[in-house]
DNA sequence: TGCGAATATTATAGACATCGAATATTCTAC
DNA sequence: GTAGAATATTCGATGTCTATAATATTCGCA
């Protein structure tokens, strides 16, 4: 049962873990949307975002409700929001670090160890 | 910038996004631990755990020491623990659509859209 | 009924993540 | 300096995630 409640965390991080899926409940903070709102402030491919909007659903982040032709979007729990901005006291208390984080993305992606590669000079 | 904030916060939750992840944050709420130790509550592979430690280290999330032989880690933040317990409460208040979600998490890996293979009646 | 708008789903290719096995590094003690 | 403990890194196989393109569904309306 431990275990199921870390597999349950894991799994809302990981609905989470990506920059379009942030923007997404961070749009919806102040109330629902329907999908081409979404769409239209993010500025992405519709499948891409209705693929993301599913993962959104599935992991219970967000409710939808049908209106006519449209879908509308909504927070489940405001808890997220939360976090969230928990997480923006974070990375402003340590901003030192947060940037640090950020360069380790950037310079990370293709291989977990490319430390070594890391031409200091440049 | 705004983006930047996103990928931030992305990117910590990724770093969350693991069973294995989430229980070292939890071990290492009350103090720290060298990794000999922590393998040993976890009890998985050597490497393994090692290379989860080293995505934690990256992300910023765990600070490390060393000791004679001995490399000691600890959380280099308490807000992440804030964090955690947040969503212990998010799982207790939301525990149906919690189990529901279990579920998901279940039969979705293979594919995330097998949805249509629920047997809803069983 | 049939068209067009809004959204969802499927397929697929490429990037990424995870694991165990093997190997490397770093340290202490002898 | 060599052995052995503790930890880290690399490698390779396998699985998962993401984006785009193509297609399907669902609805309102003429």
């Amino acid at each position: 049962m431990q275990n199921a409640l870390r597999s349950y965390k894991a799994n809302l991080f990981q609905a989470l873990s990506h920059p379009t899926r942030i923007a997404i409940v961070e749009l919806l903070r102040d109330g629902e949307l329907c999908a081409g709102a979404i769409q239209e402030q993010l500025g992405i491919e519709q499948s891409n975002l209705s693929q993301h909007l599913a993962i959104l659903r599935g992991r219970q982040v967000l409710a939808n409700r049908k209106e006519g032709n449209q879908v509308f979007y909504s927070l489940r729990n405001p808890v997220l929001v939360e976090v969230l901005d928990i997480m923006r006291r974070y990375f402003q208390a340590n901003l030192a670090e947060a940037v640090q984080m950020l360069d380790e993305i950037r310079s990370e992606p293709q291989a977990m160890a490319a430390e070594s590669a890391k031409a200091e000079g440049s």
